[in-house]
DNA sequence: AATTCGGGGCA
DNA sequence: TGCCCAGAATT
């Protein structure tokens, strides 16, 4: 789909006139100039929307003024802010890259697309991100939502999760980059497909841009972006024992590279079906099989998990495999769960 | 090139 | 229920 100099003309003005007229909501990190705030908010708003992540990002920057703060923060306690807000490799992340900004850089943002798109857990969206909102570079964001406008607008039909679709994507969003306003194009372009350009009922009727779309003329708005990838769902059965010795806990970090890495949980027992059968009993002192008194699904992207919460007095604290930590009930704040565990928590009368 | 990483909002 | 969300890293 060759473009003409008058559509990128047409797309761009038209977008930005747009984006200058539209009273759109205001949310922190637009217009701000501090580097390590842009940073920050694009990490948390990765594959999250903006009303999910405003909360942990105004308790990020009220915890953590700046880089420094963040760099020397105990891990833990990152992790614990992070709390609920999923995909914790971005945490995980977002403190590798901090200490090297802190420590390599002295805490002095690189202005340098190279040096941005270097840092853990920045790619190629969050560094063009940052580069143009924080130093005004030209380079142009790719989103979901600028897959979308694209797609429609010039009647792209290529699986924008492809290797050649992002390729495609990417160029022919770097040519309409106006490289004199590099952030209003990145701000407009995206608010614009989150408020007009939207995945369903797109609100066309009333789009500046309509006159020029594609999709529009050949009503193929619903049909526009084209993803080829098929997800495929394992469903998973958890049963958690919910060791207690007195007032304190048994619980352990997940290590393995798996779903909720780093994270902390009960005793867990996976099985292969929903009922947990004779045999499968942890080596927990425990003597017959206890009736589970709460029951969570929770729906991942590629999992379902199934889990049953048993609860278990001890007279003394056994001997379990692994490693693991017995913690006064007190103390559980401290530590960062998946929204399984909290669902637990969170039942009525628990303990 | 294909998978896998959470969790929530919406029709 | 299925799709999508200010994607990135790994296999």
């Amino acid at each position: 789909m060759p473009t003409t100099l008058t559509a990128r003309t047409f797309f761009t003005r038209n977008l930005l006139q747009w984006h200058f007229e539209e009273n759109d909501r205001q949310l922190p990190w637009k217009n701000e100039t501090d580097p390590y705030k842009i940073w920050l908010s694009e990490i948390i708003l990765q594959q999250t929307r903006a009303e999910q992540g405003l909360p942990y990002y105004q308790r990020f920057i009220a915890q953590y003024p700046d880089v420094h703060r963040l760099a020397d923060a105990p891990e833990a306690e990152v992790f614990r802010l992070w709390q609920g807000l999923g995909y914790y490799n971005r945490c995980r992340n977002l403190i590798a890259a901090a200490q090297t900004i802190s420590r390599d850089y002295k805490g002095r943002f690189p202005a340098d697309y190279e040096k941005i798109l270097a840092l853990k857990g920045v790619g190629n969206y969050t560094a063009a991100a940052v580069a143009s909102f924080a130093f005004g570079l030209p380079y142009a964001v790719l989103d979901g939502n600028v897959y979308r406008v694209l797609a429609r607008y010039f009647g792209i039909d290529t699986e924008t999760d492809s290797t050649a679709g992002k390729k495609q994507f990417q160029e022919l969003v770097q040519q309409l980059l106006d490289p004199e306003q590099p952030a209003a194009f990145n701000q407009a372009i995206m608010d614009f497909g989150a408020s007009v350009c939207k995945p369903k009922a797109a609100a066309c009727t009333t789009c500046v841009l309509a006159p020029e779309c594609q999709a529009y003329r050949r009503d193929m708005v619903d049909l526009l972006p084209v993803k080829g990838k098929k997800i495929k769902v394992t469903e998973r059965y958890f049963h958690y024992f919910v060791l207690q010795v007195g007032d304190e806990v048994f619980i352990r970090q997940r290590r393995e590279k798996d779903i909720w890495q780093d994270l902390f949980e009960f005793y867990l027992v996976e099985t292969g079906q929903a009922t947990l059968q004779p045999g499968d009993i942890p080596p927990a002192g425990i003597t017959q099989l206890p009736a589970p008194v709460f029951s969570n699904r929770q729906r991942l992207t590629h999992q379902l998990i199934i889990s049953d919460f048993y609860l278990v007095g001890l007279e003394k604290k056994p001997e379990l495999p692994g490693e693991g930590i017995w913690v006064k009930q007190a103390l559980l704040k401290n530590y960062a769960f998946p929204k399984t565990i909290l669902s637990f928590f969170n039942r009525k009368n628990y303990f």
